[in-house]
DNA sequence: CTATTTGCAAAGAATTTGCACGTTC
DNA sequence: GAACGTGCAAATTCTTTGCAAATAG
């Protein structure tokens, strides 16, 4: 388990710092868009994180969470992410965690995530051989069905983290 | 190089013959669809594909380009990817080459790909050990940039296939 | 104060759908 | 000739943009 060596308000004090860098500014909606999207701290969706935000600021509207997710990405405070299910999903990037990748559930649409020595090394190598590349980010994803006669969370996007060889600093 | 033990005619015939069982019928539009996807055999997009195909039947439209991609999707004959440029690419899938992975050029958004039996094994042994799924595909994107001072191929898709630990069978 | 941001609604882009007409089986 | 497919345009869905009013520095 490597997580929450970094605290949220830490983030949005960075965030708003590379923004104050970029002579833009910090606002209370991009702080409480921010605060809900670490907060909440899984593969959500726009309209997820808007509807969510909306509960303590009402007035927030789609293109305000669309912006500020979009500055979350530029700065890499955010990952992009398509599972397929049409919808863009949002990861967050603490900087204390590693890359991770998922494991997706056809049918219900679960996504668990994990993280793999081994793998990660080896996807190293492999750029290494190509020669001519520097690795950006790697992104694996396991598209899988659950063999448990019923997938217990249908329709819901929960995540868990399962490590599976030891990678935590 | 593993490769074209299957030559188009027959795959066409093999899809048809699925349709067939579903009761639907095989069209000219289908099979001029059909044949250049898999002729062209790079992730073309829709409009690419399209373009392509009026190049010999000039009425044909967007509409059925999607649909015959949804067929030949939903019969494991092409499988939806997503390189992040907003445009669903489409990789054939002929049954003789094996899973092959990605990497992605971020900044001429070239697509290379390969594959590697270490990492295949590795997933392998990732699912298992999570117990309770089966791995229907998997799906490994290496975004990069050219460390070359500038990308050769600028905004073309070119593929090349590269085999990183021999697993031709 | 001035430039940036917001919220709304309208515009865009990718994909899907409804429907009258055509084609396959 | 009945059922399915096609092509067009309209509808949907997700995302971006224009603009007047609000706000941060």
């Amino acid at each position: 388990m490597s997580q929450s060596t970094t605290d949220i308000s830490a983030i949005i004090t960075r965030f708003n710092q590379r923004l104050s860098e970029a002579g833009l500014k910090s606002t209370r909606q991009r702080d409480a868009i921010v605060e809900r999207f670490f907060r909440i701290d899984k593969h959500i969706s726009v309209e997820e994180l808007l509807e969510d935000v909306r509960r303590l600021s009402p007035r927030i509207g789609y293109a305000t969470v669309y912006r500020t997710l979009k500055l979350l990405v530029e700065y890499r405070f955010a990952e992009p992410r398509q599972f397929g299910d049409g919808q863009t999903r949002f990861d967050p990037v603490t900087g204390d965690d590693h890359a991770h990748d998922h494991v997706i559930c056809i049918d219900c649409r679960r996504v668990l995530e994990f993280s793999d020595e081994i793998i990660n090394v080896r996807v190293g190598q492999i750029v290494a051989q190509m020669g001519t590349f520097k690795l950006t980010r790697q992104r694996l994803e396991l598209y899988a069905r659950c063999t448990a006669t019923e997938c217990p969370h249908r329709k819901s996007v929960a995540a868990q983290v399962v490590d599976l060889s030891a990678d935590d600093d």
